[in-house]
DNA sequence: TTCACTCTACGAAGCAGTTCGTAGTCATCG
DNA sequence: CGATGACTACGAACTGCTTCGTAGAGTGAA
């Protein structure tokens, strides 16, 4: 498979829908992103997802469930490597420079942090 | 001055050179990116930048000199709230654990992210 | 069957980003 | 002066993204 080319807004916000709620109708996306007569805009976007292979189509019964073809992981290591390329000369250490600038962590993110930090070390024995 | 667009592509490619080489004439730009012929292109893409306030420029010379109008920093802050916003629910803390998956970090880089890490368990005492 | 409802499919418009060709201006050199 | 070359300005084409309107098919109730 070709690299896939990233997604973009309105992907994304669809996406994010399949990922929280699992695989779901039309409907049912259309009503969680809660803007109003988006039915048709978001039916084409699946649509046109589909063809990218963003997402994949159960079309078993008359009204079709869609689901993300990439995990959100997947995705959002993609879109962090994207950035990296785009905006940090390809270096993902000096984009979570900028990133831990931007923001304070939770206790459970620290810990996370603290972690990695200490596996980065073990590696390096 | 309202919330400026994110930069495009294109405008980003050109930000990183003038960021890299302080301020530079079109001809400049055009022969750090490498492109062949891109000349008009970057001409054209500077100026639509300069309407966007992307960049300044200094018309006292007949050849025009462009600066970025917004230091590396404050951009990269900005896509890294923007994408925490579009793929990881505006959680930048999300964001860089991903970042820390895609990459292992040098030693200074290392350092640095102690070296954050302390200043937060500073803050939490 | 007929009506109302829901669904898919799709065309088309509008807009932004990108690229390139062309025209016109200005400075310099012979 | 006249030619050459570098510069700016700008229109136009092309593409991709997003939105919406409309058509047509399936479903089920009266």
């Amino acid at each position: 498979m070709a690299a896939p080319r990233r997604p973009t807004d309105a992907e994304l916000a669809i996406l994010r829908v399949l990922w929280s709620q699992g695989p779901s109708t039309v409907r049912e996306v259309a009503e969680e992103t809660g803007r109003e007569g988006a039915y048709t805009t978001v039916l084409k976007l699946l649509q046109i997802m589909t063809g990218k292979g963003l997402v994949r189509r159960d079309e078993s019964a008359r009204t079709h469930v869609y689901r993300a073809a990439r995990s959100e992981r997947a995705t959002q290591r993609q879109l962090v490597r994207d950035l990296a390329d785009r905006a940090f000369g390809g270096s993902a250490s000096r984009l979570v420079m900028q990133a831990l600038a931007v923001k304070k962590a939770s206790p459970d993110e620290l810990a996370e942090i603290r972690k990695w930090l200490a596996e980065q070390e073990q590696e390096r024995a």
